[in-house]
DNA sequence: ATTTTCTGTGTTACCGCTAACAACGAGGGC
DNA sequence: GCCCTCGTTGTTAGCGGTAACACAGAAAAT
């Protein structure tokens, strides 16, 4: 028999793809990592050894041998738990990918000082980086710490990012006028609006969404009724409130989330309005809420998980390329959105005969 | 200057320590460890320095070394969104204390076939234990493609776990039994209650709490009316309006979990009804939906984290404890739950006195 | 043709920690 | 007194990778 190895049962090292290869330990290494200076044929040897024997490498030996980041720190504030979960599902498939540490921990204060505190925190445990979701990717304190410390973080949904800084959003203006789009193509020609909290950059992105898809269907957007939101399901209740109060009521509501969206609807239904013959609503992120409302919410999905994984392949590249030397490749990147047309949207209620008309055609 | 090590910079390593405490670097590890056999007056040293140099071991190199568990399993359906993101929150919590990846797999399909598949694509990807929060915790196919394949699993939340196997949750019949002296004490006499889906060996132990606590008051629990519902908001929806539309209408509902009772709320609503005064409604789990709603609900809070953090040290033991032989000290953890209380609950119309006496006697 | 620079590859020495075993002194039974 | 056991500690040899360097042969420069 073999020598009394402490080796696990049967899984395949390093060792055992260079030896079904035919190369060393080293060279398999080269082909699995940065692959400079592997002839083709080699690598294709590796690699497809590496496929044969179904061989991943152990991540601890990796960091623990590379020395390289081990440990992405994730501040988190209080978004709504179905974006959290969808977060740290995504952060956690990365991290996972990457053999790295997701260490999480929350800071719900909007005490500069306080964010200081917790965020200094992370440095003292270990944190190579850290990865920010809104609406912390606005913090500016905790920006500034980090800068202080010379922690890399990357942003999340952050409307305008630094030149220098690692961001991961979607187009929020373009999905606001594709929203807006969507309403107009409808029929309908009195939209309200509900705007987001002021502090989110993100909030005037998609009001200016909404502004510039007016404006392109030849409407008046300065005309077009605009309340003032924070992105809180009481918030929506004032707002929706004053828009459905109106003298010209309009025949549909924007509402610059699906928390003031759901708001909306409940006041409609109180005032004994029918969504969406009467008035339609739409929100925008696609949270849970969105469908445990009736009627189920049209909003704009944002691809949050997909978001999670792009901030921490970033700054994971980030981190790589620092001691490499060379230039960070991308420090933006813009994933795409998705329209979920539910049925809190239709034609307004002067136009049956269209519904008609398009449900007959979609059939 | 020393030898051009590999080392990163400022870490401190056990070796620090050992070199501090006066000590093998071995001993350092056994205090970390088992901390067996090891004399009093050498742990105290060792931990001394430990203290002094804030020392914390690395966790690669631990794993690598010890050839331990490094990935969990945690394989999750579709529980509401909250649910998830907290009991994430505490389960990455415990993964990093341990110094464990979590690997996350979802599993929407309810189809055997397809669950069991899932479930063996863990096994290929060297997860060496599973966490099964509910519902996946109640999935007779998963767990015995686990145990086919060996690999250990821990359930939360799980009503009646086998003898053999691990569990963690709380006590739903006394927190149901709890709620419903709540109600009780307010003053109701006659309260509906709505059952969970009946696959859920949970939603059993809230009904018969809720029963033992009538049977406590004196009261007749078979003729209390009970419907049935499946811990969907639209099942919540059918469910409250048949008990609403009662001609002796209760004036108080206990739905087996928030999403049920928020329905029942917006059917009150609906109804002309104001809660609480016309009807008290409760919940069970205090989801976000929980405080989304008009009045807040009451209703009963899991410690979902410590219960994520409580199933992960208990699988992460059993797991350590395979290979000493030594039999598991637990199978089985109850974690306490919290009563909520908020504004969708209060005296029975017929008591305003009381309520006002109460708020005196409060104030 | 000779020297210099690459390019592709193997060798060696670790990363930080722990299993296995060796060593050593202190009791205990004969 | 001797041998044995037991509790406590140190020593050695890895775990599975990768950084750094060595080294051969090919290409480029002299």
């Amino acid at each position: 028999m073999a020598k009394p190895s402490r080796r696990r049962r049967g899984v395949t090292t390093i060792e055992d793809v260079a030896r079904a290869a035919g190369v060393s330990a080293m060279t398999v290494s080269r082909v699995i990592n940065r692959g400079k200076n592997v002839r083709e044929s080699t690598r294709a040897a590796v690699l497809e050894a590496i496929e044969q024997l179904n061989y991943s490498p152990n991540t601890a030996a990796r960091s623990l041998a590379a020395g390289q980041a081990t440990h992405i720190g994730l501040l988190y504030a209080n978004p709504s738990a179905a974006y959290l979960a969808q977060f740290l599902i995504g952060a956690l498939h990365a991290a996972r990918s990457a053999g790295v540490h997701l260490v999480i921990e929350s800071c719900e204060s909007e005490d500069a000082d306080e964010q200081a505190e917790v965020t200094r925190r992370f440095a003292s445990s270990d944190v190579e980086g850290v990865v920010l979701p809104p609406p912390l990717s606005e913090s500016q304190p905790i920006m500034a710490e980090l800068d202080a410390m010379g922690i890399p973080a990357v942003t999340v949904a952050m409307g305008s990012p630094r030149e220098d800084s690692l961001n991961v959003r979607i187009d929020d203006h373009a999905a606001a006028m594709e929203m807006t789009r969507h309403l107009l193509d409808l029929g309908h020609r009195k939209i309200g609006f509900i705007k987001g909290h002021p502090n989110h950059i993100a909030s005037h992105d998609r009001y200016r969404g909404f502004c510039d898809a007016l404006a392109e269907a030849g409407l008046d957007a300065d005309k077009a009724p605009a309340e003032q939101g924070y992105f809180s399901y009481r918030s929506g209740l004032t707002a929706g409130e004053r828009l459905l109060a109106r003298a010209d009521r309009p025949t549909a509501i924007f509402a610059s989330n699906d928390d003031m969206a759901a708001a909306t609807i409940s006041v409609a239904h109180r005032m004994g309005l029918v969504v969406p013959d009467d008035v339609s609503i739409v929100g925008f992120d696609d949270t849970a809420l969105a469908t445990s409302v009736w009627p189920e919410l049209t909003t704009v999905k944002q691809p949050i998980s997909a978001m999670a994984e792009a901030a921490l392949e970033l700054l994971i590249a980030d981190l790589r390329s620092r001691g490499g030397g060379a230039p960070r490749k991308f420090t933006e990147r813009v994933l795409s959105h998705a329209m979920i047309i539910r049925e809190s949207s239709g034609p307004p209620a002067g136009a049956k005969k269209v519904k008609k008309a398009r449900a007959l055609r979609n059939a």
